[in-house]
DNA sequence: CACGTCTGGCTAACTACATTAGCTTTTGGC
DNA sequence: GCCAAAAGCTAATGTAGTTAGCCAGACGTG
């Protein structure tokens, strides 16, 4: 029997692009298994089981966009690093909703959690948004949470259709970073 | 053998409440019928399946959760009524997070869907909200789109246990609250 | 009251999936 | 060439969802 070559990151990147094509739901080791030409229980040489490989996963996604958002705002700053940002961001969610949804209530386990490390690093550009603008240091925690939660939101709403009725969802996202670059602005 | 005496609503009712108790992911069919005194097989006298289980779960939480901000808003107007919405959503979701979860990803099947209409009774009284505000026409949509993506993002951040720094989060949700009015009475 | 039907419970059986145990073969260093 | 570790495998176990088919209690009707 030729050996397959795989080791842990192959795994979990193949993982992370099945959950983007079949849904986080539909990601089972059986056909994670198939997708590597291998048998399930081989799975298990590269990690833990099944909740092991969502963590990962999510600590993948969570990396990939912390990286995104970074590239997309150097450079920028202000209006257009917040545009940069959120573009990047739904984008990103939009393109990886598998991955992505592993990202969802799964908690970091160690303070060294690779996990924690990528969302510090996705906060981090937050962040480096929030300082093209003329932010009290007592609103800028709430502010990064503001953004996070509408950039969180709008993504995760579309991903999963919940926008049904008429207008043009691109508008409204012009709509919102205008309304939400507005508002920072005049704090 | 004495007869349980459930049906449909009891059942749906059950398994919301136990998937707020254990977590949406924990609520299985087995879990459910042995909270109801009953052997699992029974269950499909009254539901289809696990799938359906769970769209008339999402169903019930919209439904709930729309009357729980009709309620909340009923006589106040501008600021007030948007607070009202946002607390009263906010404590819906992190009271019942599991038949919350339940809503995520379920898509409307037919058009007269219960969930389709409790959905459209929720997003009645954000629009209700809304007119508290001079809001033009042409940006309803959006600023619908945008309370919603707010809303959704920040009750779920918390409800997930994702905000894990320093600064209150109440405070946090004040904060985003007069963020969000003063940009809309500036439109 | 007897009868028949419908309903809601049951047991048994099947499937899919995650996981573990234990075996075998390749691989890579000596 | 030899040996240990790594990486694959088969087989087996446990859990969960689901279906089939049986059976008893509830209820309406003669």
């Amino acid at each position: 029997m030729p050996r397959a070559g795989l080791d842990q990151s192959t795994v979990v990147a193949a993982g992370a692009a099945l959950a983007d094509e079949v849904g986080l739901a539909q990601l089972t080791m059986g056909s994670l298994a198939e997708r590597l030409g291998v048998r399930t229980p081989s799975l298990y040489k590269h990690v833990a089981g099944q909740e092991d490989l969502n963590h990962r996963i999510a600590s993948l996604a969570l990396s990939q966009a912390a990286d995104a958002v970074g590239v997309a705002i150097q450079g920028y700053a202000g209006r257009d690093a917040l545009s940069a940002a959120a573009r990047a961001y739904r984008t990103f969610v939009l393109d990886h909703p598998g991955r992505y949804a592993a990202t969802i209530g799964v908690q970091p386990t160690t303070p060294d959690d690779p996990m924690a490390t990528a969302g510090h690093c996705l906060l981090a550009a937050f962040m480096a948004v929030l300082r093209g603008y003329d932010i009290k240091p007592p609103d800028v925690d709430h502010a990064l949470r503001m953004i996070r939660s509408l950039f969180h939101g709008f993504a995760t709403l579309q991903s999963a259709n919940a926008f049904q009725w008429s207008a043009d969802i691109d508008e409204s996202f012009d709509w919102l970073i205008t309304f939400t670059d507005r508002g920072l602005r005049t704090l």
